[in-house]
Formats: structure tokens, C-alpha cells, sequence
RNA sequence: GCGGGCGUGGUGGAAUGGCUUACACGCCGGCUUUAGGUGCCGGUGCUCGAAAGAGCGUGGGGGUUCGAAUCCCCCCGCCCGCACCA
């Protein structure tokens, strides 16, 4: 084959690329009329250019748009941007530019990054979260679920950042150190909305059998985040005062070995049970103490506990003991009730607590192979055993305890049998500039005072003070802005500043999709109903419970209110592996990155998604070689060449070539063509874009092989190639689109059938069948796919090697798997 | 601590309980080339052997099976998530 001729990516792909850009050939209709598949990736946060993540899953995803509508699928794959969030707004503070042109600048960057990738977006659907015309359906959506009780304002512990003097969201917490400054990060007591996710706790868990296309490690993660326990709620009298207080637990079974009571420091009944004793003053330096420690250091498990005695007593129900109550940092506020009963025999923490201050330990389970004996122990014991010292329980096995004790509980009314969740309700408050105004105005009259839904949206001042530290977020210091006459009574107002977490526009954006320009709703509930839910989502894994609870959720919200059938938004998730250099994420400043751009131009775009694709599994991690961009010229780009080359010679071929028979070689090729057909359909089914890779080099291979033989025939080469181009065209869309043209198409090969298999052709007529002899391969031997078994035997007897492994033995037993394996058994 | 995942050639990775290592990188050789590179063809798990072939081999140990990378038990190592959740 010519050697000197070679494909001239740059060119092709600039040419293509700008058909593309100026037909947008990829637009879906408004409601399929056929089969459909709606496939979303998960939209990009617009910093910077696009990094070779970004490329990674944008190929994986592009490849399954493009295959799908070879597969006559009418196919929804659009494409947005999350483009509100801190990281413009500390761009712009470092800058001084207007987090709004950095924004729009950098989507300028992806965008055009995107069409050189050669994705096959419908751009006519293209929005931004930063535009009225998106975020005034956030304020809408927050205002459906304020309606409903689902939206609040509450106090509560938000992070925050000592040094920035700002609320920092969960993502920008990384270690317990503020990802701005590396500061420690504190809790800091602040009234902030939330949104009640804990109300959809058990669905979100309850329908996770729907999600069928998610991996198990992430529904793992989900269960673990959700949290759900089942225990019991108490009720425990205080000595003066007249309520009782519950406390958690999901060992009542262990009641009776409650020897102390301990409440959260932040807790009202802290105040209540100090207030005009002489512990109020130890009350305020305690809190103080519990509040200067950072998360890093509250949190740690090696850390001693701190507690504080309230002078006060509760009464256990179970035996009416008398027991202290303490305050000790290692309670949560925002867990349970607040408050525990403490069992140091069978809690670690407890008794842990307990060895500290020198509180009893009493043992209620005693395991079935030794003596517990509570002055000396150093363990909690958790396991199982029988109850003792509790009264008429005692002997009950701890496989019974806790739901008779719950029921006893029940029937003397002393409790109840109750859940909770290590879930928290989801905090939406920020004190940043670049994000949804709340549509909530603070009147002196009527209070708080939700924005009608006529007056939206509540459109985000484009000039306020965002550097500003006194105030307490920046649209505080747009005073024009803040001071509003109130919707219902007209007098003075003021405008809540606080705008939402950007987690609320990704919760329900890929529904805006469906319907991006509606004014009068998020989107048409007909339209919504006739593409979701999404077939296939695909994106990163680190937001696995943060993104991906909180669109779960809204989509229920969604269903709840009539707007969407399904109670599930994505029921197939693809999370691609994460790519590393070096072991280590790519980064500027530690160097080892490789840019796409630098791919584009000197491999081009094809090569580039092929690489990622030929890698591994989408989901496995790829560490990518040391040598950077250099490894795509070694690996993707000169097989490309090599296709490249085989259709052009096929290409010049004469039409009808003297001499250039039908023989064995041009039916074996066939045959391969077919099977390859075959196997690729199923692997692009299963995402197996590897191996798929791999079946198509074999099939290039053997067309090389065949010419080199002196193999001449145009007509089964030209069916080798256009199966080949067919099958490569959703991974590398510009080859394919060039040499299918120059093989004398007119119409985009895009646009084209998937090739079917002749189930005739891609049938094996030989296989190989594997003869062993007790356990061990002996022999391989090629014999038809309809031998019946006694031929199979026959022939594995006629080998010799076999016959020197019988030993002139019988065989006891034959294992006969027809066409492919024999095995023989003989005594040794 | 709790939960999950992983361990196969020099490397990335293949392998419905059935020939371990497809495909590719790297390396070795041949052809083409003034040379290098590119390109085309072939070889490449380890040990013994001239060869035929034999033995060993999927982190380690045991088990089930005619047959185990795959299923079961124990152990070792690595990675990820959550982490005082009562």
C-alpha cells in the first residue's frame, strides 16, 4: 500500500467541524414520534477550557448519541451550562473582572472546545443557569416547595470560614479546611433555608430498587449517606420540669443500663436546665469551647471527649432511676433528638465518656463465652448475648430484645418505635454574590413574605460591592436593590441576600431540556412526559451524594406536584474512572497535564476520543503514561492512519478486477466482517468500547493480511471498509465522515443505518475443540460446529499425545461440551 | 471503626466455570529506505528441551469441581467513600 499518502486530520476535521457547527444537524424534534433516547451529560461548571475529564466522558456519552441514532433511535442529547458559583466570583474578586464576562468567556472556551471534540450536541437548546430566563424557575420551584412547607428558614450550624468570614458549601469544605484559604473551618450558628430533603429520606432509599442501571458501589454510597436506623424514641421525665424529653436509640434493649442522660451543648434544654443556677457562667465558657474547636478537631475519634455536669437529673422510665445529665461535645444537635440515654457497658463513646468522669458502668448483655464485669472493662461490648440486670427481660437473647422491649415500651406508653436518618436537610443559603436571589423579602409587618409568582423572576443586580467584607453577603451592599415595598401590605421591606447553593439549578436542569424555552413554566409537563426519563446519565462519581440525592429528590417533588410521571430521573447512570498522571490528578502547577487542545492539534480530535475509549472500561480509572500527549501518536492516531489508508486503497481499486475470484480468503473475510458486526453491536450495548476497538483492529488486520496475500477483491473489501467505517463512526465522527464521502456517499454516514449481521455468515463452521485429559489440555483440534459427541471422542482418541496421557487407560468418565471441549478422566 | 471495590505478562488491559494473557504499547527480528523515522510482515509469560513436548504460572493458603482468574472459606496488600449518627 502507498506508504506516502496519509490523512490529513486537520484539515478534515476543521472542514467538518464547521458544517457541523453551521447546520446543527443533531437537532431533536420537540416530541419524538418514534422510539426515543434522551442522553445527558452531566452539564459543565464553566472554568477555564475543558480538561481531559471533561473529554473522557464527553467521548463515552458522544459515542452513545451517535450510536443510538445509527440504531434509528430519535435521540435528545443537549447540552448547557452550570454556570453560576463561587469560583467566578473569586475569579473576579483576584481579577476584577465581573463574574458574569468570566463566566461567559470561559463558556465561549468550552463551547468551542466541544465542537472541536466534534460533539453531536442540538445547540438550539443550549441554556445557561445564569440567565433570568433559567433562574427564575428556580425561584419558582423554591417558592412550589415554601408553598408545601418543603422550603424553611431555620437555625442551624453552617460551615464556616473564620478567615473569609463567609458560609462555605459542603464541596468547598474539603478535609475540614476551606479550599479558598486552607483555613480550619468552624460551625458557626446561623439562620439559614433549607430545603426538606429528610422528608423524602425513605424514598430516596426505598427507590433505589428502580435504579437498575447504577453501579452497587454507588447506591452504597447513597445508603450510607441516606443513613437509615430503626430504634426507638423514649420518653424521659427531667426532675423540674413538667414535659419530658425523648431521646434516640436503637438499643432500648439496653435501657437499664443507662447510667447517665447527655444532652448537645447547642441545645435549648442546655439553657433551660442551667438558667438561674450557678452553672449559667459554665454554660457560656463551655459552649465557647466547643465552638473554637474546628471541624478537623470535633470530629477526630482521638479526641478526648468534652462534657460539662448540668447539676440536673433525669428519670429513667424502665426503672426510675435517678440518673445526671451532661452536656458532652461527642452528642450532635442536628441528630436524633439531641439528646441520648448513655449506656457506657454497650456504647464505646459512652464509655469512653463515662472512664472520663468517673460515671458507673452497667452491664445489661452479658455475651454467651465470658463475664462482663463493668469496673473493669475497656471495651463497650455490642454484640450479642442475654439481657441481665433488667428486670423481668433478664434472659431475653439479644436476637428478641429490641422489638419486645420496643413493644413493652409502646404498651406503658414510654415510648415508641421510631427511625432516623444520618440524612440532614439539605442547606440552600449562600452568602455569595453569583447565584439565584431567594425570592423572599423580610417585611416589619407581615415578616417573612414569599415574592408572587407574577413579580418573577428576581432578577440578580448586576452592581453590587461582591468584595465586600462587612456586609453579610454581597447583594446586602445593593441597597436599591434590598429596600423593596412589601408584596402584600406595600410598606418598606427588605429583600432577602442570600442566594441559593448552584446544587439547585443542577437539580432539575436536564427537565429544562425538554423544554429550554418556555416562559410561562420550567417546562411543559407533555413535553417532559414524552423524553424522560433520561436513558442514559453519564458523569462523575463525585457527586454521588451531593447532585445525585438532590435531583432524586427534586424529581419527586416534581412528581408530587403533577409535573413528571417518573418517580426516578435517571434509572442508568455511567460514572467514567477518573484520570490521573502519576497516580496523582492532573494539575498546572504540579505539571503533569495534558491539555486537549495541545491532542487536537497535534493528533486531532478522533484520535483523542479513541485513545480515551481504547484505554479500558469507562468506569475503570486511567492513569495516563508519563509521556503525555506523545502516547495518542503511538496508540490511536497511526491506527486511524492505518484506516485510513486501507479505505483509500480500496477506494482506487479497479471496480471489477481481473482475475479475482471468490475463493476460501474472500468467504473467510465475509465471515469476519460479520461476526465483527456482531460482537460490536453487543459490546457498544455494554459500553465496552475497548474490546470493541479491539475487534475492529482485527478486522483491519486481517484486511492487511488479505492484501498482502495479493487479495484483490473490491467487492468484499468494499464491504469491509463501509462495516468498518459504519462501526467506527460513532467514536470517531470526522474519519468516517471524510472517507465515506470519498467511498461515494452523499449523505452523511451519521445519518446512516447500523449495519446488520447475516446471522448465516457470522455462524462458525470450524472451532477449535479443546481435548483435555484429567484436568489438563492435551490437544487442540479444528473439527466442525456440528460434531456430535461420539465424533468428538473419536477423533479426541485418534490424538497421540492424548493416547500418551491414557496410558493405555479406559476412560472412567467423559465431559462432552459440543462443539468446543472434551474431557477425559482416567485413574491415576 | 463502618461500608464498598480491586489484585492477571515489562505496561494498559482481554477472558458466558472450559486453550490464561484477545487487542494495543514496549521490546526483538525480517522487508522497504542512502540513513533515521514512517510503513509492511513476523516473534515475544517463566523454567527445562535441538524439537516434539513437559512442568510451573492470574497476591498467599485451603476447599468445591472432570476442569477455577472466575464459586466458597481464611489471610496479605492496595484504593475509595463515610466517619463521635446514639
Amino acid at each position: 500500500m502507498d506508504r506516502e499518502r496519509s490523512y490529513d486530520f486537520a484539515a478534515v476535521e476543521e472542514r467538518w467541524k464547521k458544517e457541523w457547527v453551521a447546520t446543527n444537524p443533531w437537532a431533536a424534534p420537540e416530541i419524538p414520534t418514534g422510539n426515543k433516547r434522551f442522553l445527558v451529560t452531566m452539564f459543565p461548571y464553566p472554568s477555564g477550557d475543558l480538561h481531559m475529564g471533561h473529554v473522557e466522558i464527553f467521548s463515552i456519552h458522544d459515542t452513545l448519541a451517535r450510536y443510538s441514532r445509527m440504531q434509528g433511535f430519535q435521540v435528545l442529547n443537549p447540552i448547557g451550562w452550570d454556570a453560576f458559583g463561587l469560583p467566578a466570583e473569586n475569579a473576579a474578586i483576584k481579577r476584577g473582572v465581573h463574574p458574569k464576562k468570566w463566566t461567559y468567556e470561559n463558556i465561549a472556551k468550552h463551547r468551542a472546545s466541544m465542537e472541536r471534540l466534534g460533539m453531536s450536541f442540538d445547540w438550539s437548546r443550549v441554556f445557561y443557569t445564569c440567565e433570568p430566563t433559567f433562574y427564575r424557575w428556580n425561584q419558582w420551584l423554591f417558592l412550589q416547595l415554601y408553598e408545601r412547607g418543603l422550603a424553611y428558614r431555620k437555625a442551624a450550624a453552617a460551615n464556616w470560614c473564620p478567615k473569609d468570614k463567609t458560609v462555605l458549601a459542603n464541596e468547598q469544605v474539603i478535609a475540614g479546611r476551606c479550599e479558598r484559604c486552607d483555613t480550619p473551618v468552624v460551625k458557626k450558628w446561623l439562620t439559614q433555608w433549607f430545603f426538606k430533603t429528610t422528608d423524602y429520606a425513605d424514598r430516596l432509599l426505598d427507590d433505589m430498587e428502580l435504579l437498575t442501571g447504577w453501579t452497587e458501589r454507588l447506591k452504597n454510597l447513597q445508603r450510607n449517606w441516606i443513613g437509615r436506623s430503626y430504634g426507638a424514641e423514649v420518653n424521659f421525665k427531667i426532675e423540674g420540669r413538667l414535659e419530658p424529653v425523648q431521646v434516640y436509640t436503637t438499643r432500648p434493649d439496653t435501657l437499664w443500663g443507662a447510667t447517665f442522660f447527655v444532652v448537645a451543648p447547642e441545645h435549648p434544654l442546655a439553657d433551660e436546665l442551667v438558667s438561674g443556677t450557678d452553672k449559667e457562667d459554665e454554660l457560656v465558657r463551655f459552649r465557647e469551647e466547643v465552638g473554637r474547636l474546628s471541624e478537623i478537631d470535633r470530629t477526630s475519634t482521638e479526641r478526648e471527649k468534652k462534657g460539662m455536669f448540668t447539676g440536673k437529673y433525669a428519670i429513667n422510665p424502665v426503672n426510675d432511676e435517678r440518673i445526671p445529665i451532661w452536656l458532652a461535645d461527642y452528642v450532635l444537635m442536628d441528630y436524633g433528638t439531641g439528646a441520648i440515654m448513655a449506656v457506657p457497658a454497650h456504647d464505646q463513646r459512652d464509655l469512653e465518656f463515662a472512664r472520663a468522669y468517673g460515671l458507673p458502668v452497667r452491664v445489661v448483655i452479658q455475651p454467651p463465652d465470658r463475664e462482663l464485669d463493668g469496673d473493669t472493662m475497656t471495651e463497650a461490648y455490642a454484640g450479642e448475648g442475654v439481657m441481665v440486670n433488667s428486670g423481668t427481660f433478664d434472659g431475653t437473647p439479644t436476637t428478641e430484645s429490641v422489638a419486645k422491649v420496643t413493644e413493652w415500651l409502646e404498651a406503658n406508653n414510654l415510648g415508641r418505635s421510631a427511625k432516623n436518618f444520618r440524612l440532614r436537610d439539605w442547606l440552600i443559603s449562600r452568602q455569595r454574590y453569583w447565584g439565584t436571589p431567594i425570592p423572599i423579602v423580610f417585611c416589619d409587618d407581615c415578616g417573612e413574605v414569599a415574592i408572587p409568582y407574577d413579580q418573577l423572576p428576581v432578577v440578580l443586580p448586576d452592581d453590587v460591592d461582591f468584595e465586600s467584607q462587612e456586609a453579610a453577603s454581597p447583594l446586602a451592599t445593593a441597597t436599591d436593590w434590598v429596600n423593596v415595598p412589601c408584596p402584600k401590605c406595600g410598606r418598606p421591606s427588605r429583600r432577602e441576600t442570600d442566594t441559593m447553593d448552584t446544587f439547585v439549578d443542577s437539580s432539575w436542569y436536564y427537565q429544562r431540556y425538554t423544554d429550554p424555552r418556555n416562559e410561562e413554566a420550567p417546562f411543559d409537563p407533555k413535553k417532559s412526559n414524552a423524553w424522560m426519563p433520561i436513558d442514559q446519565y453519564t458523569g462523575g462519581i463525585e457527586h454521588a451524594v451531593l447532585h445525585l440525592i438532590y435531583t432524586r429528590f427534586v424529581q419527586k417533588f416534581f412528581m408530587d406536584i403533577g409535573m413528571t410521571k417518573d418517580p426516578e430521573p435517571f434509572p442508568a447512570l455511567l460514572n467514567q474512572g477518573i484520570i490521573t498522571m502519576g497516580g496523582k490528578r492532573m494539575s498546572k502547577s504540579r505539571g503533569n497535564i495534558v491539555e486537549p487542545v495541545e491532542a487536537f492539534e497535534r493528533y486531532g480530535a478522533d484520535a483523542l476520543r479513541l485513545y480515551m475509549l481504547f484505554s479500558g472500561p469507562p468506569e475503570a480509572p486511567f492513569d495516563w503514561p508519563e509521556e503525555g500527549v506523545t502516547s495518542i501518536g503511538r496508540v490511536s492516531a497511526p491506527w486511524l492512519q492505518r484506516v485510513w489508508r486501507l479505505c483509500e486503497d480500496v477506494a482506487d481499486m479497479p471496480v471489477a478486477p481481473e482475475g479475482a475470484g471468490r475463493g476460501d480468503a474472500e468467504i473467510a473475510l465475509r465471515k469476519l466482517i460479520h461476526r465483527t458486526i456482531k460482537v460490536v453491536t453487543r459490546d457498544y450495548e455494554d459500553f465496552g468500547f475497548n474490546t470493541l476497538i479491539a475487534r475492529l483492529q482485527e478486522l483491519v488486520n486481517e484486511a492487511y493480511r488479505y492484501r498482502a496475500a495479493g487479495g484483490a477483491n473490491r467487492g468484499v473489501l468494499l464491504e469491509l471498509v463501509e462495516s468498518l467505517l459504519l462501526m467506527l463512526a460513532p467514536m470517531a465522527p470526522y474519519i468516517t465522515e471524510e472517507e465515506w464521502r470519498r467511498l461515494g456517499h452523499d449523505e452523511s454516514i451519521h445519518g446512516r443505518e447500523w449495519p446488520v449481521f447475516d446471522p448465516v455468515m457470522a455462524a462458525e463452521d470450524e472451532v477449535t475443540l479443546v481435548v483435555q485429559v484429567n484436568g489438563k489440555v492435551r490437544d487442540t483440534i479444528e473439527v466442525p460446529v456440528d460434531i456430535s459427541e461420539e465424533e468428538m471422542l473419536r477423533r479426541a482418541l485418534a490424538s497421540p499425545n492424548v493416547q500418551a496421557h491414557l496410558a493405555g487407560k479406559e476412560p472412567t468418565k467423559v465431559i462432552a461440551r459440543p462443539p468446543k471441549l472434551i474431557s477425559l478422566v482416567v485413574p491415576t
